[in-house]
DNA sequence: AGTCAATGGACTGGAAACAGACCAATAGAC
DNA sequence: GTCTATTGGTCTGTTTCCAGTCCATTGACT
C-alpha cells in the first residue's frame, strides 16, 4: 500500500495562500474562463469566494499586473481586467519539462483520460437544456473559428463546457486542474496548422454525439481525441 | 460560464490547516489505509509529508485520541497506533445528511463514477506486476471475509487498490476524497447482509475483468456496482 | 546493567495571513 | 454640476502557523 499510503499523507497545502491564488487566477485567464478584456470579480467579493484575505489576493493580482496579465482601473465601474495582449508563454525546453515532470506526465494523462471521456459520456446521457445547447454549440464554433494564439484558450473553454454538462462541479474542478497541469507542456511543443484542423473535426464529432445523447460514441470520440495529443506529448517529450 | 466561474473560483483552502490535517488523518483509518493495530508514521516524518508543522500535526493527532481513533505512545519503537477498536460512527439521521448534502450527493455520485469506472477500465489495460495482482487478490479476499464491523473499511481499501493499478497517484487522491465524502453517507443506511452478498459478487466480477485484462467488462462490472450504490444512496436520502 | 537511537511532548521567537477599518478615485444617475 | 455607490489602495492590530530547539521516555541491543 506504499502508494495508498503516498496518496493519503500528500501535502494538505502546496505552497503557501499566495502562489496558491496566482496560480487559481491564471488557471481562470489561461483556460478561458475570463477571457480578454473581461473583468474579474471584485476583489471584496473574489477574496471571499477563495477564502483568502484580501490582502493575499492583491499581493497575488500585483504580480500578475507585474506579469502583464491583468490591469487595475479605480473607481465605480472599475476593477481588474484581463489584458487583451497576453504575454507568450515562457517556450521552456521540451527536454528541461520531461525532466521535471517526469512521472508526472503519464500521471496526468491518465487522470485525464479518465476524467474527459467520463464526462463526455455522462454529459451525452444528460437531458440538456436549451442553454447549455446553446452554449456547446457557441464554444465549439468559437474554437474552430480561433487563431493560433487564441486556439488553446479556446480549446481548454470547449472542454471545460464538456464537463460543465455533467453537472458535477468536483468533475469540472479535477478536469480544469489537470488541464492546467497539461497546458504548460503543450505550451512547450510547436503548434501545428494540420494538427489543429484535426483536433477541430475531432471536437465537432464529440459535441455531435453529446447533443444527440450517444453516450458511447461521445466516450469513443473523446478517447481518440485525447489518445491524438497524448501521442503528441509523449513524442514530443520523450 | 456561472459553474466554470465557481469552479476556478473555489475556496483556495477549506477551513485552517488543523482541520484538514484532522481530515486527512481520518481517511487513513477510515479508508483502511491504515488498519486498527498499525502505526502512524512519525510526527517529523508525517508533518513533512503533509507539509504542515508539527504542532499542528499534534494537535490533530490529539483531538483524535480525544475521539478515540488513536493512541500515542513514547519512546523508541513508540508512536501513534490506530485503535482496534473504532469508535462507532455517528448515525446522523438521513434527513438532515441530505438536507445539509443537496446537490452535493449527485456532484459526489457522478464524479466517483466516472473516476472509479474509469479507473476500472485503465487497471485492466494495464501490464500488472506479480505483486500487483497478489495485492488486488488478497484485498478481494480480506473484503469477502470481513466481518460487518469491517466491511466498509475493507470494502474502500478494494476499491482504492483498483484506483492504485492505473499507476496514476493523481486519479488515486482524487478517488480517495469522492470515497470519504461518500462513506459519510453511507455510515447513515443500514448495512445488509444481503446487500453486501450482492456486493462481493460483483467486486469478485470487477477482480476478475481486471486480472484477465478485459477492459470493457472491468468497466461494465464496476458500472453496474457503483449504479447498485447510488440507488441505495438515493432512496435513502430523498 | 548500560547504551543509544528514535519517539512523543513542550516551549519560544518570528513570519505569514487575516479581519477590519479607513482613504481615494471614478463614472453613472439625477 | 453634484451626489453617491462601488471600486481599488493603504494601514494596523491580532491570530494562526511555522521552524527550530530542547526535554522525557522507551525498549531493543550490546
Amino acid at each position: 500500500m506504499a502508494q495508498a499510503d503516498a496518496a493519503v499523507f500528500r501535502p494538505v497545502r502546496t505552497g503557501n495562500p499566495f502562489e496558491e491564488t496566482v496560480e487559481r487566477l491564471l488557471q481562470a485567464i489561461k483556460l478561458g474562463v475570463v477571457g480578454p478584456g473581461e473583468r474579474l470579480p471584485a476583489e471584496r467579493d473574489l477574496a471571499a469566494r477563495l477564502n483568502v484575505s484580501r490582502v493575499t489576493l492583491r499581493e497575488a493580482i500585483h504580480a500578475l499586473t507585474e506579469a502583464g496579465y491583468v490591469e487595475s482601473r479605480r473607481g465605480r465601474y472599475g476593477g481588474t481586467f484581463v489584458n487583451e495582449q497576453l504575454p507568450a508563454p515562457r517556450r521552456t525546453p521540451a527536454r528541461k519539462l520531461a525532466r521535471d515532470l517526469g512521472a508526472g506526465l503519464d500521471d496526468a494523462l491518465i487522470l485525464r483520460a479518465v476524467l474527459e471521456t467520463g464526462a463526455a459520456e455522462a454529459a451525452a446521457d444528460r437531458r440538456l437544456s436549451r442553454a447549455e445547447r446553446d452554449h456547446l454549440q457557441r464554444c465549439l464554433d468559437e474554437n474552430a473559428a480561433a487563431s493560433l494564439a487564441d486556439y488553446r484558450r479556446l480549446d481548454s473553454r470547449l472542454h471545460l463546457a464538456i464537463a460543465e454538462l455533467t453537472g458535477s462541479p468536483s468533475l469540472l474542478s479535477c478536469t480544469a486542474d489537470v488541464r492546467m497541469r497539461l497546458n504548460e507542456l503543450l505550451d512547450a511543443i510547436p503548434l501545428l496548422e494540420r494538427n489543429i484542423e484535426h483536433s477541430n473535426d475531432q471536437h465537432a464529432a464529440i459535441v455531435a454525439a453529446i447533443l444527440s445523447g450517444d453516450a458511447a460514441s461521445a466516450r469513443q470520440a473523446m478517447q481518440e481525441h485525447l489518445s491524438g495529443t497524448a501521442a503528441l506529448l509523449r513524442a514530443f517529450l520523450a
